[in-house]
This record gives structure tokens, C-alpha cells and sequence, in this order.
DNA sequence: TGTTGCCTTGACGCCGACGTCAATCTTTAC
DNA sequence: GTAAAGATTGACGTCGGCGTCAAGGCAACA
């Protein structure tokens, strides 16, 4: 199948499809005429990269798992490389999670030390009336 | 005071104060030779700008606590239009951590279903022996 | 007087994951 | 036959918040 059609299949856009080429993580044949050519095993391969970047990974991240894929495994986290992806990533979102949970909290206690020093909090019905 | 030593006293760099000149943040009377003049209420400025920053605001969210500077007031959070920054950045700061833990879920449910694919994730000391 | 250091403006670089535009084929449909 | 749809490569744009470099003007100290 050639590009748009795999780009329809799997959800995304040529170009895309086009730059995972360019950072590597899918390669393809050449038709005749110098169109890509891509089967269902590339499908697969695009599929689990899309897969893998909603749940919260980089581009780069998603590497290992296509690698363990196109070693042969049936899926992209067989491998103990992909594995440590998951692991290290779990950490780093926990890391962003405790970030944010400070953000929250500084901004909680500006917004009341400032609703305490204004006295004058008491505006009901302040932008639709009737 | 010049650019630089208000740099150093607020804890930025000349750089970053020229940008937020350039973003309407800053305003600079000019000595006669075409340095940046500064006194101690832009000090008080920057500082508000920077530590807003640090809670998590963007530069152009700091602009309501800067215009309630300018105005008058002692704090920038004295206004009306500075508390609901708080609280709409609040609200946003929340969807990411429901995103982020919507990630981690599935960061974790993937780790734990490709253990128990694999019967073989018992390595014992794996990398650094002895 | 020379050197060092701070100041000025302007312009490009960075990062991630593509979007968008341009100019030029190939294929397909009517 | 021709026009639309889809393919190719290449290059620039996006967003935020500056970093970094360049070329030059002021200031202070030996």
C-alpha cells in the first residue's frame, strides 16, 4: 500500500509517516515509480508508535519497541529494552505528577493569601445578571 | 540602577529582561547615554514576574500582576483580573494532572501486562554484580 | 592609552513533532 | 484528453523563553 493509504489506516498523516522515515524508526521499499510501498507489518510498526505517543512517550522513546518488533517479536514491549522505557518513564511522569502537585499548592496559597488581604470576595452574580 | 546589577539583584540575566521589555512587561527610562535606568518599584517588578514564573505562570499570564503593580497596588494579586489567572491556571494545572495520571495508568498497565507475557523477569542482579 | 567590562541593537538558534507551501511527477477517473 | 487526486523532495514555520553571537559605543582603572 502506498503512503496515504497507510497514513488513513493508521490515524495519522503522511507527512508524519514521512518524518518517523526521517528520524529513522520506519523504513520502506520503492515502487517502480519511486512511490513508498509499505504491508501490513509497517501498519503494525505505525500503529504501535501512535500507540506508544498517546500513552505519553517521545518519538524517541517508541524506538526500542519498534526495534523489538522488527526482531521478530509478536509484541513491541518483548524486550527488556522497552521495558526499561516503561520504567523510566512511569519515574519521570511521578516526577512531573510531584511538580505539578507543588504548582497546585503554590498557587492555591497565593490565591488565598490574596482572597484573605481583599475582604471584598463577596461579588454574586458578577458577569450574567437577569 | 543598569541592566545588569538589576539582573543580578532580581536573580536573571540582562537577556531576560530585555525580552520582557520587548514583551510589553518592562518598561525602561533611559539614561543619557542609552542605558536602561531602573529603580527599586522594577525590582519589585521582575521579582513578581519571576516568581509567578516559578508557580507556573506563563509570561503573558504574569501581565494582569504587573498592570496591578503599575496601578498602585501593593501586590500584583490585588486585582480582580490577576485572581482569575489563579484560577483559571488552577483549573489547568488540574486537567494536566488528571492527563498526566491518565498517562501513568496506562504507562503501568502496559508495564504490567508485558511482565506477565514475560514468565522471566526474575533477574537478580542484573548489571552490577558483587 | 590601553584593556577590560558593561551597555546597545539585531539576528539567528533551540526543542519536538510535525504543518504548510512550492514545484514537479504519476496515477486515476471521467 | 484533461483535470483531480496523490506522490516526490526541499525548505521554512510553529510555540515559549530566552541563549548566544556580532559589531559597535560608553566607562573605569592601570
Amino acid at each position: 500500500m502506498r503512503i496515504g493509504e497507510l497514513a488513513r489506516r493508521a490515524g495519522t498523516t503522511p507527512r508524519a509517516l514521512r518524518f518517523y522515515e526521517s528520524q529513522g524508526l520506519l523504513t520502506s521499499r520503492r515502487a517502480a515509480n519511486g512511490y513508498r510501498d509499505y504491508d501490513e507489518a509497517d501498519l503494525r510498526l505505525v500503529s504501535e508508535i501512535l500507540a506508544l505517543q498517546a500513552t505519553g512517550l517521545s518519538l524517541d522513546e517508541t524506538r526500542p519497541f519498534v526495534e523489538c518488533l522488527r526482531s521478530g517479536h509478536e509484541a513491541g514491549d518483548s524486550c527488556a529494552d522497552s521495558i526499561e522505557v516503561y520504567e523510566r518513564k512511569i519515574a519521570e511522569v511521578d516526577a512531573c505528577l510531584d511538580r505539578l502537585s507543588a504548582v497546585r499548592a503554590g498557587l492555591v496559597a497565593k490565591l488565598a493569601a490574596a482572597l484573605e488581604r481583599q475582604p471584598d470576595p463577596c461579588r454574586v452574580m458578577p458577569a450574567h445578571p437577569q
